[in-house]
DNA sequence: TTTTTTCCTTACCGAATCCCAAATCTTTTT
DNA sequence: AAAAAGATTTGGGATTCGGTAAGGAAAAAA
């Protein structure tokens, strides 16, 4: 049986969402902070922890970073929506994955559910490809790295998410809004203009001919994508 | 068409959402109270909730954890503006979003809209598989690619919307006026000859013989429907 | 802290593309 | 043969995308 740890100061939140990891099958510890969190780690192994990044004592970002250092379980942290200190600055942080407050518990179980599986099918293999490619061009998830043919490539920190949510999805067609959404975690209502700017300037680096894009392409109508090869 | 239930005890809140709602093309079902809301969930099937925290009869928070029970359909509250949203993040435990009076109608639908797109993809993740075919025709909803015998074809948005929606109902017949308010929701007074336009022009682009249509066939006096093989 | 630099967003215009409706022609049904 | 439904063609109008630029925000440097 798969563990879980569950931690955030809101008693009830641990509790429901506790109920429905056990409903799923799953074993749950809690805990209320960050030292608690890491106390449970040491009596117990574990293939999952949620965080909450506000607590009090030691916050979520400190206690994941704290986490990485011994363990490599997935780790998918909690935030309220107000506090809104960006999905990318989380995510590239260590974490796995990014729920914002409030949230759909069963939504909730589906993102452990699926990070226990990939973590428990790669058998604590380091080996996850960091790297995504197609053609010549390449974009390494670990260093945040940039290439076209070899030639480094210098993205600002949107033009690289975008990017990267692109490539992660690599032929699919993905709308101005759904790509605005995946960041800035706000529906947009007419906003999606600044999302053609940044895919602007993100082909001005790296196509040879901006004009006649190879890789970013747009579908007419429908929105962007980055071409397989 | 995606069928959302609104309930606030607000008649006027309940009718001007409504309006809007229906202007984006969603069924809006109306209740003024958890215990009516209930009530309508039983006899329809809905892809999102928007739901008042305050209201007589039942809560809108009880309601929720009585709906989590049975369905996983995004829920968003409403809520009065005075807590402040830190507070709202937590008490509203369950809900998908949460959107504070007075509000943006518009922003409302905004948020409705992408919490039904979130849904949607999701159940469609798991279980249908993206890709469509009939004979050598095929069309893939991920990639937004068609191909006739392994042939790419380039659709404009709206041939492939209407080609993919008959492909979904593959076999059956589709009136003009069926085909047309799936779309452009709302009245189908002689614009069902658009239909017929778009029609041609995607014959023009998958058939072999647009005179002769092999897929996308005719059923004369009734609509379109794309043979089965 | 203040200054400097870089980056993000928004607005606007022009160009490419597509949608729609009307008019006309063809096929099917009665 | 007449009537009804669908097929085809065409042009104006509406959308969507690309490109540029400027103001403001954020980050970096001093």
């Amino acid at each position: 049986m798969y563990k879980v740890l569950v931690c955030d100061d809101d008693r009830a939140i641990l509790d429901s969402v506790g109920i429905y990891l056990e409903a799923e099958g799953y074993a749950v510890l809690k805990a209320s902070d960050g030292a608690e969190a890491l106390e449970a780690l040491r009596e117990n192994e574990v293939q999952c922890v949620v965080l909450d990044v506000m607590m009090p004592r030691m916050d979520g970002l400190t206690a994941m970073l704290k986490m990485r250092d011994k363990y490599n379980f997935p780790i998918i942290l909690l935030s309220a929506k107000s506090e809104d200190t960006d999905k990318i600055a989380g995510l590239s942080f260590g974490a796995d994955d990014y729920v914002t407050k409030p949230f759909n518990p069963l939504e909730l179980t589906a993102r452990v559910k699926s990070q226990i599986r990939r973590y428990v099918s790669l058998g604590s293999m380091e080996h996850k490809d960091s790297v995504l490619t197609t053609g010549g061009l390449s974009l390494d998830r670990d260093t945040k790295a940039v290439t076209v043919d070899g030639e480094p490539v210098k993205l600002t920190a949107r033009e690289y998410s975008i990017l990267c949510y692109l490539m992660e999805n690599m032929g699919r067609v993905l709308s101005s809004s759904q790509i605005y959404e995946a960041f800035w975690n706000e529906p947009s209502f007419g906003t999606e203009k600044t999302v053609t700017v940044h895919v602007r300037n993100i082909r001005e680096k790296i196509e040879i001919n901006p004009k006649d894009p190879k890789y970013l392409k747009v579908v007419w109508g429908l929105g962007y994508k980055v071409e397989k090869y």
